[in-house]
RNA sequence: GCGGGUGUGGCGGAAUGGUAGACGCGACGGACUCAAAAUCCGUUUCUGGUGACAGAGUGUCGGUUCGAGUCCGACCACCCGCACCA
């Protein structure tokens, strides 16, 4: 019998429009079943989709189907990420509305989409930069400024002095503007911020209410909070050394049991003491100004030489009014973070002793790590940051350093500087404000007015939406909002008076704060529709790339919080699952300097050796390393040209195995084939065995073939149920690899006349095709169809697992001798240790090893292992 | 620089502290075919041996344990994030 192979070109869309046609995927809240609302981090709509996002979807895809099957109410919604920087990147080169652009690209990829199979309910779509969600988004910010979430202040900027225009720090190379070349300069602009340092505790100590997302993500984000207790401590400055009304420096410091170690202050170059320096020192003037030159990036700051420049200033140590340390304004002291002053104890922390090294400062070790002796312990160029005991310290000497920080708190927290206390303890974060202003076109404008007689106050929420100017124009440098020639005029809603607009717009960032909240409510005239909020929130399962692990979640988090207090939701925590998955990267092909794309090249093995040839030209290319997919270096799969070729299916069932979804996965075309050849192969499977299967309408026989049939199906389910939970979806996979190796082997010595083993034979075919449904919804479909079974395998239920199926009465016992497999033992499954013991013993491979003599030891674990120690 | 992660056959990977290499890819051998493709069967960690078998083996070095890929310490390499990319 000759089957035809099986077709995804022609069975895809028949089944994507059977499923949109039964709105099989649209949900209602009120609808039965336990609620499961999941969510793939939704997509920038950059033009095309690329092989992460198919991997992103097909991975929430697979939860989602699972989760209808097992009966639940499932909330899977799709939308776009849609304001940002490439919009206007692409109307500044290509002469195109940002907004032209982003919905024609928003089309392209819904198709692309759609041609995944995906069961999203596409009734709730929509993109941030759609007037209705950018108008929700500002209410939000109104409720905001009210609850005083919102405020401004002065903060630095890169500035492209060519450009006149603010930069990005990706737009920044090596302290450059990427399009001027212009020496980037840090500039102080008044901007908006989200207080989200109000929820620094809470976001830090909810971390631990969120067992699903994983240690890793958590523990960034704890570091990222970075709460810390110390000290603020005042230091007397020098008199006759501070400049005219300075008289002291405050700083921040959690290990003041380490004081007796000081040996310098460093201040951040924009501290006001040092602004106040440069006053009256030209040359730390210039120091100052050498550092702005440095981008505004912590990494750029942070892998910049480590500088430093001594004031004429010094400080009087708190412990000892005879002793006088230096001031330094150092480049890697940080105004943002503590009090913009630091004292350095070089023998105990390695910035400081790298610095004190390089600008030849005393470095006195008063930490002595244990077992050293006090006299020869010596610190040289490697700070020592261990635990230890205190020493060369007066009145510390012999504590703990934990001990000696309470000493000096307390000591310092009652003595007096100038009429206050000269320390007080202090809980600091490392966590800053989050600045929104940017000074862009395409994004969320911030509703407010600027109003000569009011100053700043909110647009009335009734003249919301602030729409954005379709009239711009991208040809001058600088900000299209801050130039348009009327969109700025407002009337003040206060006075009535002229007001002009607020020409920022808010970072990205907030668009993707709270869309998860919108999908539950998609088109209410309030932001949210608290009761659907409630209802649908949290989200169970959210899955996205390990590259938002930091602020999109942290935003996220800050934004319900600020949410609830505004009454727009009543919520802890919006993502209650989290799983982060893998990139997609590819090998990379180069002619010489120049990049070759996959499509392009052909690989043979020749020698066990890959050669690379250019298909066009015949010419050798050099194969390099295996990188994560980019336009820059071409090495990027179009999933179209996958689909169009292999289909959806393939395509899914390829991202899904192999690699565990948290890592990465290699893009190879082995492997797509493999997974075809996987389809085809299940295909002929069902479609050659159902018609051997005439009289499969009874029981299912319960020995021989049969049992094994049934024992291996029910297994199967067992296990790819709970890999599925798990989202181990390599794993699935490879079970049902092993379904249909045992099937395929099974079926060929079935005997068609027996009733038993022809209804074994089919319950396992129509569990196979549901459990892997998820993965490949338009091949099960198919092969719903030919077992002839009813309705569409898309809301079939998943199938039930018999418990009684999934053990053996006997169990086989690897035998250890010394730690290694010597031997089998098979026992009942119910055997006891004493009656194992005896059974070992008796082995051949146990007596000859014992020679006569007894086990040193005698391990036995039941069910797993024996372990014989001679 | 700081924070987080990863490292297992030719390749992707599997393995509640308990038989390392499931499953897949590739390769090799065989069947079918005039032939090829497709398909099916078998072999495939390395070294030695015809073989039974023996030894080695999870980035490197050390430790804990009857037993370590898994736990602990140090190191190496690569990847992600670092607040205006999304």
């Amino acid at each position: 019998m000759t089957t035809e192979r099986y077709n995804p070109r022609t069975a895809e869309p028949k089944w994507q429009k059977a499923w949109a046609d039964a709105k099989l995927f649209e949900t209602q809240t009120e609808a039965a079943g336990e609620k499961y609302y999941v969510l793939e981090m939704f997509p920038y709509p950059s033009g095309r989709i690329h092989m992460g996002h198919v991997r992103n979807y097909a991975l929430g895809d697979v939860v989602a189907r699972y989760k209808r099957a097992k009966g639940c109410n499932v909330l899977h919604p799709m939308g776009w990420d849609a304001f940002g920087m490439p919009a206007e990147n692409a109307a500044m080169q290509n002469k195109v509305h940002p907004a032209k652009w982003t919905y024609e690209n928003i089309d392209t990829m819904r198709k692309q989409l759609k041609s995944m199979g995906l069961s999203l309910d596409w009734s709730r779509e929509f993109a941030t930069c759609d007037v209705e969600y950018y108008h929700r988004q500002q209410m939000l910010f109104l409720d905001m400024l009210d609850k005083g979430l919102a405020y401004r202040k002065k903060s630095k900027v890169n500035w492209d002095p060519v450009d006149m225009t603010v930069l990005a720090n990706e737009q920044v190379i090596d302290g450059k503007g990427w399009r001027s070349g212009a020496e980037v300069e840090q500039r102080e602009l008044v901007q908006w911020f989200f207080k989200i340092t109000d929820f620094a505790d809470d976001l830090a100590s909810a971390l631990d209410s969120l067992p699903e997302w994983p240690e890793k993500v958590r523990l960034m984000q704890r570091n990222w909070i970075g709460k810390s207790e110390g000290l603020m401590l005042r230091w007397a400055l020098a008199k006759g050394t501070a400049p005219d009304g300075e008289r002291e420096v405050t700083v921040f410091t959690t290990r003041p049991d380490t004081l007796y170690g000081a040996s310098f202050i460093a201040v951040a170059p924009d501290h006001p003491l040092a602004q106040k320096a440069a006053e009256i020192d030209p040359a730390l003037e210039a120091f100052i100004a050498e550092t702005r030159r440095t981008g505004t990036s912590a990494e750029a700051i942070e892998t910049a030489e480590k500088k430093g420049y001594r004031t004429a200033i010094e400080a009087v140590h708190p412990l000892d009014e005879t002793w006088r340390v230096p001031v330094y304004v150092a480049n890697f002291v940080l105004m943002e973070y503590g009090t913009g002053a630091v004292f350095g104890c070089p023998a105990h922390d390695q910035r400081d002793l790298d610095f004190a090294r390089k600008y030849d400062l005393p470095v006195r070790p008063v930490v002595l790590p244990p077992h050293e002796d006090p006299v020869a312990f010596s610190v040289a160029d490697k700070a020592y940051v261990e635990d230890g005991v205190i020493y060369n310290s007066q009145f510390l000497d012999g504590k703990s350093p934990d001990e000696a920080f309470e000493a000096v708190a307390e000591k310092l927290e009652a003595s007096d500087l100038f009429g206050a206390p000269q320390a007080s303890r202090k809980v600091n974060y490392r966590l800053r404000d989050w600045g929104i202003s940017r000074q862009r076109y395409w994004g969320c404008p911030i509703p407010v007015l600027h109003c000569e007689s009011c100053g700043v106050v909110p647009e009335a929420r009734e003249n919301l939406p602030v729409k954005l100017p379709d009239d711009i124009d991208f040809e001058k440098p600088g900000n299209p909002l801050d130039r348009h020639p009327t969109w700025r005029k407002a009337t003040c809603p206060v006075c009535g008076g002229d007001a002009s607009r607020e020409t920022d717009t808010m970072d990205t960032f907030v668009d993707s704060s709270w869309y998860f909240a919108r999908f539950t409510a998609p088109r209410a005239d309030e932001p949210t529709d608290p009761q659907a909020a409630n209802a649908w929130l949290p989200v169970d399962q959210y899955i996205g790339g390990i590259e938002h692990a930091i602020l999109h979640l942290l935003y996220s988090r800050f934004f319900i919080r600020a949410m609830r207090e505004c009454g727009h939701l009543d919520l802890d925590e919006p993502f209650k699952g989290l799983f982060t998955q893998g990139m997609v990267v590819h090998e990379t092909y180069r002619d010489g300097r120049e990049w070759v794309a996959p499509v392009d090249v052909r690989i043979v093995e020749a020698d066990g050796r890959r050669v690379a040839t250019r298909i066009s030209t015949d010419t050798p290319l050099d194969i390099g390393g295996i990188e994560k997919m980019s336009k820059s270096k071409k090495n990027v799969v179009d999933p179209d040209d996958i689909i169009a070729s292999y289909g959806a299916d393939t395509a899914r069932w390829f991202v899904l195995s192999d690699s565990p979804p948290d890592r990465d996965v290699i893009w190879s075309e082995a492997g797509v084939e493999g997974a075809h050849r996987f389809v085809q192969r299940l295909w002929r499977l069902v479609t050659e065995t159902a018609p051997k299967l005439p009289n499969a309408a009874g029981a299912p026989g319960t020995d021989g073939a049969a049992l094994e049939i049934r024992k291996a199906a029910h297994r199967t389910v067992a296990g790819v149920s709970d890999d599925i939970e798990r989202l181990a979806f390599n794993k699935a996979i490879a079970r049902v690899h092993e379904l249909v190796n045992q099937l395929s082997a099974a079926f060929g010595k079935i005997d068609p006349a027996n009733a038993g083993e022809t209804a074994a034979a089919r319950d396992a075919l129509s569990m196979l095709t549901r459990i892997v449904a998820p993965m490949m919804p338009h091949l099960a479909e198919s092969l719903w169809e030919v077992l002839g079974e009813t309705g569409l395998a898309a809301a079939a239920p998943w199938p039930q697992v018999d418990d009684s199926l999934l053990s053996d009465d006997t169990v086989t016992l690897p035998i250890q001798i010394n730690g290694k497999k010597r031997g089998d033992l098979t026992v009942p499954a119910a055997a006891g240790k004493a009656e194992i013991e005896k059974a070992v013993l008796a082995l051949d491979v146990v007596s000859a090893a014992l020679a006569g003599q007894a086990p040193k030891r005698l391990v036995v674990v039941p069910g797993r292992i024996v372990n014989v120690v001679v």
